[in-house]
DNA sequence: ATGAATGCGATAACACTGATAGCAAGGCTG
DNA sequence: CAGCCTTGCTATCAGTGTTATCGCATTCAT
């Protein structure tokens, strides 16, 4: 009994085939996300700019839910792929974690629509967030291994997985303008030195707290006019930045 | 041309019948959240279990993401009435936030669709989620009036809502058997580190304190020139006297 | 109290969605 | 060549959000 059939079971060109007209229908679909968000990618528009009917995506993906299943796959490993083109060789695991993160959150800021497709209900997902939570692991091991780890490695696993998931889907949810940089950096940070055993950076605050401190404190007094009081609050903003 | 009609408008009961269907309708449409799943919530089913026709529903709200808009904000003030309830005088601000978390991340848990209607898609929500952050702006207000605020006021609400976003979230995508605990007290702490600081920047409280307190942390810092650094020394000695 | 206006209940319908059935044509396997 | 599997295509089904339209009752101004 052949485990290889000896004949070749299906002519290249047909596997081929099916593979390249299952890639047309991602990337057109993948195209629709982006464009016009998760609304716009129906099975009739997909059908429509991949040049084929309807009933094919459900004999190539069974199901809507396994087209979008594909999709996010594709675009995450692509990420992926993006990435260890850039990754060289293995240096300190911990600016590795750092490096991840950051990536992730790119990711997530440049594919919106991707990334909450992925990420954004709890109850797919399953296939692709497994992937990378391989990923993770991995560095959670290394780190483990340089003997940095601070808590467990499936914990330390789900606290990274937790605080990018909820980097992104707030900056997401926030207006542009409005959108904050050093969040992003803060929650790594706090990410990182929660995850991992080497003291934080103790940065002298200076006159940081106490202009917060006063800046809180400032309705209520009557020291000051109002004008004074505005030309206050903007010199306490900068004295807290 | 009177602004204000002489006559009473409506008679009261009117509004008042009005209202009433409106909550018998977001009740409806709740319990079918709660029982099905967001699928389950369908115009047709929630006329149908609310005891009225489709149309009714876009007379009361305009439009499905109206209904569900109403039925979110109900959820969640009703949450907080009770939460309210419960909290009594305040006391240390750090530990009125880790309550704070504590409840908020129970809310998530006890009510998982309700939670993922409000926060699951970042385009929605405005209206609800905004309710939620002044009441976290209101936390973080009263530690930094206390001095105990490391970071901005603003990135501290978003801190403390990413962490708390994410910890929900991530905790609704594992399966259940292999939730764990840890990861929640986890995150709270690390962002608790992250947002408060251990030693109080003022030692008093009030306007008094923390001008004393930064009027003796003033040297040192560049963000202010010399004028304005008199100016500020001036007012300084106003507020603590 | 009477006519008018406004809101409410109900039916029907529209446009669109995901999904399936059924059938004809064509290429590969044996 | 015979047979089977895949593919392309049309038509269709059930269910969704949403709107138009009609009649009735309740309420309001005169």
């Amino acid at each position: 009994m052949p485990v290889e059939p000896t004949y070749t079971r299906r002519a290249e060109p047909g596997i081929t085939a099916r593979e390249q007209t299952r890639h047309r229908v991602i990337d057109a679909a993948m195209d629709l996300l982006e464009r016009g968000g998760r609304d716009a990618v129906t099975t009739r528009a997909v059908a429509d700019a991949a040049g084929l009917q309807p009933p094919a995506l459900y004999r190539l993906f069974g199901d809507k839910e396994g087209l979008l299943d594909a999709v996010a796959e594709h675009g995450f490993t692509r990420f992926l792929a993006a990435k260890r083109q850039i990754d060289p060789a293995p240096q300190d695991p911990i600016k590795e974690l750092r490096d991840g993160w950051d990536a992730v959150v790119e990711f997530g800021r440049t594919n919106p629509a991707l990334y909450l497709l992925m990420y954004g209900e709890p109850t797919r997902s399953t296939a692709v967030i497994r992937i990378g939570l391989e990923h993770l692991l991995d560095r959670i091991r290394r780190i483990a291994a340089a003997g940095l780890l601070r808590v467990e490695e499936g914990l330390a696993v789900q606290i990274v997985h937790a605080a990018a998931g909820g980097a992104i889907l707030t900056w997401l949810s926030v207006p542009e303008p409005q959108r904050n940089p050093e969040l992003l950096v803060a929650l790594r940070e706090s990410m990182v030195t929660t995850v991992t055993t080497r003291e934080p950076a103790v940065r002298e605050q200076g006159p940081a707290g106490a202009a917060r401190a006063l800046r809180a404190a400032l309705p209520g007094q009557n020291a000051l006019s109002e004008a004074e009081q505005q030309l206050l609050a903007e010199w306490l903003r900068r004295l807290s930045a």
